[in-house]
RNA sequence: GCCCCCAUCGUCUAGGCCGGCCCAGGACACCGGUCUUUCAAGCCGGUAACGCGGGUUCGAAUCCCGCUGGGGGCACCA
């Protein structure tokens, strides 16, 4: 049997961090079984789904590296697969249990359904339909008719005495007592499905073999199983994640971090680090270890080793992980690093728009004088944001306790003459530049670097000082030592 | 209210099916030290957990029961 999964986001918003994982997990399984992932897009609320989002989400998926082999832009066997398209699938299947008996019309309006509702919760009774129009008569039907309701259709589970057994595949076994469901709705009086029928009609349309879904659902698929029963089709497997949580163990939400996947790519996170610590969120191939490589996780996964509790969402350590990621890019592929500074230089107003050429090699230089320090793209303009600006801006902490006399003054003002005096910069060059001045005045080292590096980035931390003097060049390192010097000269006080 | 799921360091987890190898291992974070022009990275070291109560057993993180805590569901939402 080929192993098929699927995806289905509802496209009413940006890919969220926990629909991107809960998707990882069924393209992870497809792939590692040789079998087909899907990606469907249930946009049955028309109110608040939109082309947009789902283009969005679709973009999000192809960065992160999940690929999917059947879906609304390309097409596959079993589609359309968007819901809205599919609405005959569902009228078909609906006519079928009517005519079996398993569904009937309900003419209960929601006004009163709401009313029925609420005397269960103020007799502290759980709410079950009544079971009001469960064996209308065709006299009553037409008359109902003719008041001008217009009837939803219920799923009959009223006969449903046995115990309905769902095998979960991480969870094992799970009963549940066919007493606590009720005929539910599956149609609306509009004639549109509702999700625990769409669902089911789609998957068995599309040979799903296999669900990896939230918890939520786990309740849900009772009702679900009765339904395929009734329609004579069988189930797929199914498991049921836990949901992310936040560093607040609440549900991740926008209070406690950024929770689309499209911010972590804003900020600079590569792709291939969010993929191994989604997987690592719920699961570990092996012991003591935590970095794999996407085939690695193809090769070992299994998803009776998926975990069963609640993650936290670990951002720490999300950021370490793509440090390291980026540490590795740095040797073989930096290019990857600056496509991940990208986004930060232009929201901090130090890119417009899309890099020259020449742009693109200047950042590249940058990065590799940052170096290790960029953990995360952003870290771009928070170590490196002076290689981009002029003037640079003095952090006025720094400027207080390193540019304050006018000993420094004359110390950065003989510097610049030196710097000025070179038709170019290398490292070494800068490096004996500096120390030949620090040794003529009889000063160590470690005097005249703090000061010097605060005069060129304004900050007391960055970078190698010679690495970066020698990517500034010697016009801009002179003119910066010289305004350095006029607010060392001033007595740190800022310029008027 | 009813039903379902879950429970090891602050966090992610290994171990639990087949009880002794676990006075519980790794990683992130944190704290020391080292390297060093700063920061970061690296290296060395450290603090830190089996939710509680009963069983079963020579022996329980591991098996059983109860409790507590957390999460989810009970829609003409998905």
């Amino acid at each position: 049997m080929t192993v098929r999964t699927r995806y289905a986001p509802s496209p009413t918003g940006f890919l969220h961090i926990g629909g991107a994982w809960m998707a990882f997990f069924n393209w992870l399984f497809a792939r590692s079984s040789h079998g087909a992932f899907v990606l469907r897009v249930e946009d049955t609320d028309r109110a608040r789904s939109t082309l947009e989002y789902e283009r969005a989400i679709l973009e999000d998926f192809r960065w992160l590296g999940i690929t999917w082999d059947e879906g609304p832009d390309v097409g596959g066997p079993h589609g359309p697969y968007r819901q809205t398209e599919r609405m005959h699938s569902y009228r078909a299947a609906a006519d079928e249990l009517l005519a079996r008996g398993a569904a009937y019309h309900c003419f209960c309006t929601a006004g009163e359904l709401d009313a029925e509702r609420r005397r269960a919760e103020a007799a502290k009774r759980p709410y079950r339909y009544s079971g009001r129009c469960r064996s209308l008569t065709a006299d009553q039907r037409a008359a109902f008719q003719r008041e001008g309701r217009r009837p939803t259709i219920r799923l009959r589970l009223h006969d449903h005495h046995e115990t309905i057994v769902v095998d979960d595949l991480v969870r094992g076994r799970v009963e549940f007592d066919p007493e606590h469901l009720d005929d539910y709705i599956i149609v609306r009086s509009d004639g549109s499905p509702l999700y625990n029928f769409a669902n089911v009609v789609d998957d068995h349309a599309m040979a799903i073999t296999h669900v990896i879904r939230g918890i939520e659902h786990l309740s849900n698929t009772p009702k679900q199983w009765v339904m395929y029963r009734a329609l004579g089709w069988t189930p797929p497997e199914v498991a049921h994640l836990a949901n992310i949580l936040g560093a607040d163990k609440k549900k991740l939400s926008k209070r406690t971090g950024d929770t689309a996947v499209r911010d972590y790519r804003r900020e600079g996170f590569l792709p291939e680090a969010l993929l191994n610590f989604f997987a690592l969120m719920a699961w570990y191939p092996e012991e003591n270890r935590e970095l794999y490589t996407v085939q690695e996780l193809v090769e070992r996964f299994r998803i009776k080793d998926l975990g069963k509790a609640s993650p936290v969402f670990d951002l720490d350590k999300l950021t370490w992980m793509n440090g390291v990621y980026m540490r590795q890019f740095l040797d073989h592929s930096p290019d990857r690093v600056v496509e991940a500074c990208l986004p930060s230089l232009g929201e901090a107003g130090l890119l417009d728009g899309t890099p020259t050429p020449a742009q693109r090699e200047y950042i590249g230089r940058v990065v590799e004088v940052l170096g290790e320090r960029i953990k995360v793209g952003r870290d771009i303009v928070t170590y490196g944001d002076f290689f981009f600006t002029e003037p640079v801006v003095l952090e006025p902490d720094a400027a207080r306790r390193y540019l304050n006399s006018p000993e420094i003054a004359a110390l950065l003002a003989a510097l610049r003459d030196r710097v000025a005096a070179v038709p170019s910069l290398d490292p070494p060059a800068a490096e004996s530049l500096v120390r030949g001045l620090a040794e003529e005045k009889g000063m160590s080292a470690r005097e005249i670097v703090h000061p010097v590096r605060v005069a060129l980035t304004g900050k007391t931390v960055g970078p190698g000082l010679f690495e970066l003097m020698a990517l500034l060049g010697p016009d801009r390192a002179a003119r910066r030592l010289a305004a350095a010097a006029d607010h060392a000269r001033r007595g740190g006080s800022p310029a008027s």
